[in-house]
Order: structure tokens, then sequence, then C-alpha cells
DNA sequence: CTTCATACATCGTCTGGCATAGTATGTGTG
DNA sequence: CACACATACTATGCCAGACGATGTATGAAG
């Protein structure tokens, strides 16, 4: 499980980059972002339905009931705005990475 | 200069990796990240020094005032229980950035 | 029928970034 | 010399966001 501050700018980037591939509901999410990071982020429910909501709220994602299978789930979409800021975050992602690597902090970290 | 959030979870591990070369007092501290990282990492003093307390408060770092110079400076030194936490938050920044990696958020920066 | 997994929602607390503002002194410039 | 600007540290307060705790509802498994 990774640090609440490190998860805090990585959270929204996983999420939107998640739903660039195909919609998908909130437990869904979860279980996804586990499995693909190999447990590395783990985000509980509470975590990540406020996030959504937010990013719903400015508009980087939609949502849709789904009543079709054997319980209703609420299923979330990139919009073409959110498909902007991911891009705009991944490249910004990449900045930090670059920063952190000038620091030395990636050697620190394969030394161990 | 790069958005709050993706800064949360690196300032500290940042700050501790400069320390761990030498002590160095805030305003260089401030001065130094930006130049190492090319004005990535552009921290204000409102934020770099409630850091610096904070760490201080944890024991990480521990400060030491100088009045040689022609004006006061307060210097901090990275402490043992630093340096451990360093070694530690620089694996889990590797983690993240693995995490990151699984998710393809690189490649969609490198599509840039 | 009870236990567990699925699925979504909300509240309250705590942390921390950062804008704002203030104090004090050194340095450069016209 | 006056004044602007850089250096250097401190303090206050707002706001965003992570997450634990809690609640609801239903399906599947034993």
């Amino acid at each position: 499980m990774i640090d609440r501050e490190l998860m805090r700018g990585a959270g929204p980037v996983a999420v939107l980059k998640l739903l660039e591939r195909r919609p998908m509901y909130g437990y869904e999410l979860v279980e996804t972002l586990e499995r693909q990071t190999n447990g590395i982020f783990v985000m509980g429910e509470s975590t990540l339905y406020p996030l959504l909501y937010n990013l719903e709220g400015k508009g980087l994602v939609a949502s849709r009931w789904d009543e079709e299978g054997a319980r209703p789930r609420k299923y979330y979409r990139l919009t073409p705005s959110g498909k902007r800021r991911l891009a705009e975050d991944a490249r910004r992602w990449k900045s930090v990475t670059e920063a952190m690597g000038a620091l030395g902090i990636v050697e620190e970290a394969l030394a161990w």
C-alpha cells in the first residue's frame, strides 16, 4: 500500500488512464487498479467514489447507470475534456519523475 | 511549475535527498531544488518552511543556527532516522513510478 | 440461513500545500 | 544617499483531498 500523499497526485491520473481504454464502474476500477499495478495502488472505495464525483464535476468523466445485469452499476467514461486532461497530466507526471531522477531519487531506490 | 497535487508526495523526499549530501538552509533548499530539477520543482517558501518544521518535528532533520555570515541562517541536516526514512520513501517512490508505468502512463507522456 | 462478495454512497477527521503577510538585513543602482 | 530588490525566516488561515468508519442493498455460496 502506498503513502496517501504519493497517491494524491497519482490517483486521478491512474483512474483517467484506465477509463481511456473503456468505460468502467467504480468497484471495477478499484480492482483493476490493484491488479494492474501488482497491488501497489490499493485505493479504497471511500477514496475512489469521491474522486469520481470530483472528476465528473469537472467534466473529465461522465457516468451512466446500467440496470441490465444482476445489480446496478454506474459506468464512467472519459470525456474529450478528460482525454485532454489525461495527456496533460501524463506529461506533468513525466516531468516529476524526471525531476526526481535528476535529484538521484531513483538511484537511491535501486540501491535497495 | 508542477501541479500542487503531483508535488505532494515528492516534496519531502526531494528535500531529504538534498540534505543527504550536506546540510543546507531553507532558502538554499528552495533554490537548489529549482536549479537541480531544471525549474520543475518550484517550491515556495511558505511550502518549504512548514515542511521543514514538520520534518524536524518528526526527528527526520535537525536544525542549527549559523550566525557567522552576513545574515543568520538556519541549517538543516539529515538525522539517522531521516536517512532511513529517505531510503524508505525512495523505495516507495520507485513503486509508484513502476505502478504508473504498468498503467501505461509513461508511454502516454512519451507520445507527446 | 448465514456469511461473504459485490456495488454504491456519505460523513468526519486529519494532513498538507500555498497564498498572504510580516520582519529584518544586505546589495546594487541612479 | 535613497530606494528597489534579493536574501532569509516566521506565522496565520483557507481549502482540497485521502481515507477510516459506517450504512444500504443484493447476489452467490456453503
